[in-house]
DNA sequence: CCATACCCTGCAACCGGTTGCATGTCAACA
DNA sequence: TGTTGACATGCAACCGGTTGCAGGGTATGG
């Protein structure tokens, strides 16, 4: 004996307000080819009965599921969840529900998550995509695609620019005397970590600064703190970080070795997620993520419209310095570069 | 002309294996039914023609979706993404897919969404709900639901008990020397704050601590802020608050006004979830989200197994009090309270 | 008063799988 | 050699909607 109760079907709402099955049908989904009266009778038996339909037949006579997927490297990654809640939200606005999964940095699972959703969702949002370029090319003829951070020509995506923000952060760290700094890397196979080098380096070379790029494990704060040494190492008097968890990361070891900031080490993080937490609160480029996982939604809605979803639509998003506490004058070198 | 490669069906890989349709579809759910060879051969054509078994057809005719809805309060609020994380990795370990929905604290936009997803998924887990509990016991009697940090009877639940880790809190903040204390409590409706709110209530009064209880608007940051002013007029030397982001909120407030932490106040926050970025280190309650997004979806599974999801399964979490560096002993009154 | 058109509704096929039952084949056993 | 049963496969109904087409009814115009 189970304990749900059964919902009725349209043959039964059909029945019992006399009339034929597909006048049901239409009375939900073309109810201007029905007479006012029938409409309603329909609706009045069918709200009696408790009438839900049934969203895998419709979905199977149509072809449309009403669901998009959205993928993200890492859930818990606090730059995430905001694009992610907008997304979803904008979605919910057109009656979409949406499908979220991780596919944990790993463009295998990435492949592996689309191939799933397949036959579930009528596109895909894919956030700072792993996949190789022609993975993503061949994906895109079997089902419209929308890219948040990757750049593939012939594939619409919405791009957050933080190139000219960092240039300017480069320029702040210029201004206030620093002559050596570096770049804390992230993941080198995405767009945006690309994108970040190579601003920042392009600015470096035209203010005549030393650029060391240094890499990191994960965008994380322990491979933050993991590269404190090589920094210092490096006799650079500044950094700017991938992201904030790199850069709060460095902070926190840095305090830890009695060296403040800004007083010892300026620092500069990127995505202004934590930073607004931090103390001393740490300059931070902030970017419109929220508005990128609502566009991004949209043009996938708007994909869905048409027949070909390979047009070359891109939004490029802009960003802001957030300037905090986190820059400061060079001190002098904390430990001898091996060139001095 | 529709650039979606169409996807073969059935049908047609029947008619290319020189099989009956039932045949190919055994070979992919029943293949035991059938000899190998037969096997071998539908699938090998399968491979050929890229078939993908179609979802909706298949849910249409066994009733059984694959999917999950998964409810959550606020997505961008850092206590809910790890939970969501672990919740859904669990999920796709078992085949299943899951739909994420933000019901931005509200109990109505709740229900509407829980009656959304009622027919794409077999089972809803929610998170905070904030639906009545005469609707979940409603509810419960279509869909199978798993509840966390919510607790109806009837309903399988997991509880996340900050309890322990609280009455520890205000142990330690009486140790200092603390005779006045305040909360900042939660949002009023939710189980989570009622129940941290009766351990601090009870420890007080056990250990002759006087306590202020002092409401938030939201459980954030900005809310942190906000109250400070009561705060400081209440004459309170320490305070516990619903989480951290308010603690936080409290410290970055104090920090303006050149009030140190824990030097002129001693504060405690709740859930783990910036405690570990803010400067000085917030001592707060470990919770693990992890575990009970997991566990949760754990529960789902076993019920979408029986026949009746009726049961009372009730799992409880152990925290952890974190003691880092915000509390120490009681400045005196900052300013005079009125009774002195 | 008849022809035409429009409006409303029903019929039946279809979407793409799943599954109970029937049939046919072949080997084992008496 | 006839009987029995296991095994492999096919047939056809079914899941619950959607939709093209046809037909009946009524209003409109000539």
């Amino acid at each position: 004996m189970s304990s749900k109760s059964r919902v009725p079907t349209i043959s039964e709402i059909a029945e019992r307000a006399g009339v034929a099955r597909s006048s049901v049908s239409r009375a939900f989904t073309r109810p201007e080819l029905l007479s006012a009266t029938t409409v309603l009778r329909i609706k009045r038996v069918a709200e009696e009965l408790g009438y839900v339909p049934n969203s895998s037949a419709r979905a199977l006579s149509t072809g449309k599921t009403g669901n998009i997927a959205f993928l993200v490297p890492d859930v818990a990654n606090p730059y995430f969840p905001p694009m992610i809640r907008s997304a979803q939200l904008a979605a919910e606005n057109l009656d979409y529900c949406v499908f979220l999964a991780d596919f944990e940095e790993s463009g295998l699972k990435e492949e592996k998550l689309i191939e799933r959703f397949a036959g579930k969702v009528e596109g895909v949002i894919l956030i700072s995509s792993r996949m190789p370029e022609d993975r993503l090319q061949g994906l895109v003829e079997k089902i419209p695609i929308v890219l948040v951070n990757r750049d593939v020509p012939g594939i619409p995506r919405v791009l957050i620019d933080a190139g000219s923000s960092l240039k300017q952060a480069v320029r702040l760290l210029a201004n206030q005397g620093h002559q050596e700094i570096a770049y804390l890397s992230g993941p080198s196979v995405t767009w945006t970590n690309k994108q970040r080098q190579a601003a920042i380096s392009e600015m470096t070379n035209e203010l005549g600064l030393q650029l060391v790029v240094i890499p990191t494990e994960k965008p994380s704060l322990e491979s933050g703190q993991a590269v404190v040494d090589k920094i210092m190492s490096s006799g650079v008097t500044g950094a700017i970080a991938f992201n904030d968890l790199i850069a709060h990361g460095i902070m926190t070891e840095l305090s830890s070795r009695a060296l403040g900031v800004p007083d010892s080490f300026s620092i500069v993080g990127c995505d202004n997620s934590i930073s607004p937490f931090t103390n001393p609160p740490l300059t931070s480029v902030s970017n419109e993520t929220t508005e990128a996982g609502k566009i991004a939604c949209e043009m996938i809605m708007g994909l869905l419209g048409e027949t070909d979803s390979k047009n070359d639509q891109i939004t490029v998003l802009k960003t802001l310095l957030i300037e905090r506490e986190t820059i400061g004058p060079p001190r002098k070198k904390i430990i001898n570069s091996p060139d001095f």
